[in-house]
DNA sequence: CAGTAAGTCATACAATTGTATGATATAAGG
DNA sequence: CCTTATATCATACAATTGTATGACTTACTG
């Protein structure tokens, strides 16, 4: 027999839906905007529930970051340039993770993207450990394969900037959603649909790196 | 003699103080963010002083959005291309342009380009009107310029992605400014310090361009 | 100089919202 | 069965914030 018999409804429970629906809150709404009052009556909880089980407000988004993350850490591999890889498959892939990253509901971590795009474009007190935490390490893998791309030219200021570019590429599709939409550039959803925009970001930062390679020691900052 | 002596302190002075620190705030921490005592605090002005001149805060800030735009207008000419021009030199007249209205505080415009910024990632019920008005005309001037760059292969839907690629990575460095600055690449903030950005950017985007053009008939979307 | 229109001010008010608390109900242990 | 721990609940409270108002002051007008 359990060792315990739970209660009408047990603690972890509540605090699993507690998280979930703060979760989705906060990746809809920002931190800000999203009310604990939402996130109670959405996980069916009283509203003193986030006091009790999480302290603050605050507490709690700092748990739904935490548990984003682990979601992501060991439901997705973050994807790598081995040697000998082609460095341009390579770049498509990292795309094609960012892009899904962003725009799609993974099933293992349907707010991770979401939350961290947020964060990025509004940053909370939260933002300093995400970055050490999340955003560098993929960022890592993005410049390794840019190092890659880049060859005999690869220098770190360089490669920092193609990051930068690539990422800006990636992540205005999920920024700028609601403009886009307006003017006849909805956001794809589905994986398909995601494809034929991963290539051609893909395409359109290959040539950026190739031109900036040609450039070559020809100084670009004049 | 004028018709008509100012009072201890005019009407037309309060709403331009108004119009001016509200122009600043809501640049700074957006709409929702912003408090209108704080406004009134550095107006000087008294807190009613929203609500006799302007009605709402959401009227004074659709009035300070209007205020944006016309000082955007004719305090500065959107870069246009024309006939016989290099496009590649338009480009990157159109790149500076972008980066300096998103990133400088242009004295004729001092938060046109915050606001516009902060609009595009967090909108409120005043993006559409600010769409049609304010970013489709500069959009347009950018695409004429791609449509020269990509001649012969020129066609709206490759046109316009290309255009959403350059804006992202101008606009890149405004939205994620608090990230970029924490790994090392903190936005520029003067004119000189804008220009090796802006040929980057250019000489990347150039390269892109330049490459779906190669890929030419082969189609990018598989 | 009296009267009037208008700008400015202190203050109030209702709504929202995060947080806290005391009471109640439920289940485990002896 | 009785005690104890705890999950849940209704409710309260203080702080914040947008909006509104009535009184006071100032300056123009006849």
């Amino acid at each position: 027999m359990p060792s315990r018999q739970p209660k009408r409804r047990d603690a972890v429970q509540t605090r699993a839906a507690l998280l979930a629906a703060a979760a989705e809150a906060f990746a809809r709404h920002g931190f800000k905007e999203t009310r604990v009052r939402e996130i109670c009556a959405k996980a069916k909880a009283n509203l003193g529930a986030v006091s009790h089980y999480f302290g603050t407000k605050e507490a709690l988004y700092r748990e739904v970051l935490v548990m984003a993350h682990r979601q992501l850490v060991d439901g997705e591999r973050v994807p790598e340039i081995s040697p000998g890889d082609d460095p341009r498959t390579a770049l498509r892939n990292w795309v094609h993770f960012a892009l899904r990253l962003f725009l799609l509901r993974g099933a293992a971590h349907p707010y991770a993207g979401r939350l961290f795009a947020r964060e990025l474009r509004d940053p909370t007190a939260a933002l300093d450990e995400l970055v050490a935490e999340v955003m560098l390490p993929v960022r890592r893998s993005l410049e390794r394969v840019i190092a890659a791309l880049l060859g005999d030219f690869d220098e770190p200021g360089l490669r920092g900037q193609c990051a930068n570019f690539v990422l800006a590429l990636c992540v205005m599709h999920e920024q700028g959603q609601e403009v886009l939409r307006r003017i006849g550039y909805p956001a794809p959803r589905t994986e398909t649909g995601l494809i034929p925009l991963a290539d051609a970001i893909t395409e359109f930062a290959l040539g950026g790196m190739g031109r900036i390679r040609d450039l070559g020691d020809r100084p670009l900052r004049s």
